[in-house]
DNA sequence: AAACTCCGACGTAAAAATACGTCAAATAAA
DNA sequence: TTTATTTGACGTATTTTTACGTCGGAGTTT
């Protein structure tokens, strides 16, 4: 874009357009699903978890990191990877308000 | 990207991938909270809401129709815009669940 | 030590997203 | 009828996203 113009905009709609935008590919919902379904953070290849390949995948999660939503500490050789507890509970806070501002209110048939 | 490898992924992951990126950009949010502010539906120049080109809020005014989140119907010069209760329904039905799972379950300060 | 594994960093190519200008059609107002 | 207003369609430039290959380092395993 010849320019980014999104500081034009409230800075809530913009923070929540950034984490929008981190859940805005089926494989870093994937990623997220995956590590919010299990008890405890994963030590392993996320790649395996992923239909793609290894570097693209290391960039969603670059991407999922830079958003906040996941922590990963190197260990040893593997990578510890986390849902970062912060940045999930962001994202409830802004998110889950909008979506629900967005339901119908009193509005009629013959107006909707 | 050098082919889209969406559909590799499971249907619900990438329909809800499709709709957080309707949500992916502040013009469009404020569009949508515009419009889920409001009683009733809306006739008049969106264009005015936010602060971009015409046609440029005219594009990410389409994004949220193919996204099935609003709907305009012409109406004499004019179009009434108004959000469309079944892509809301299905954002919140598709959404929530997600955004609440992902909540930090019993993990202990050492393992996240 | 040598081989292997996993990850990050760098580079690249194609596609999509963003932002806008211009134009034409349709309706309303003068 | 002429003049505005509003909207959608088309085209364009720039940036970002997506997807991958390759290389090198850190740490394990043999």
């Amino acid at each position: 874009m010849p320019q980014a113009k999104t500081d034009l905009f409230d800075n809530q709609l913009q923070e929540l357009a950034q984490l929008f935008k981190a859940l805005a590919h089926p494989a870093r919902l994937q990623i997220l699903k995956f590590l919010g379904s299990r008890d405890a953070c994963f030590s392993g290849d996320i790649t395996e978890i992923v239909p793609l390949g290894r570097t693209t995948v290391n960039q969603h999660v670059a991407e999922l990191k830079k958003a906040g939503l996941i922590k990963g500490t190197a260990q040893g050789t593997k990578t510890n990877y986390c849902l970062n507890p912060e940045g999930i509970k962001k994202l409830n806070q802004l998110g889950l308000p909008f979506l629900d501002d967005l339901e119908c209110k009193d509005c009629t048939p013959k107006e909707c």
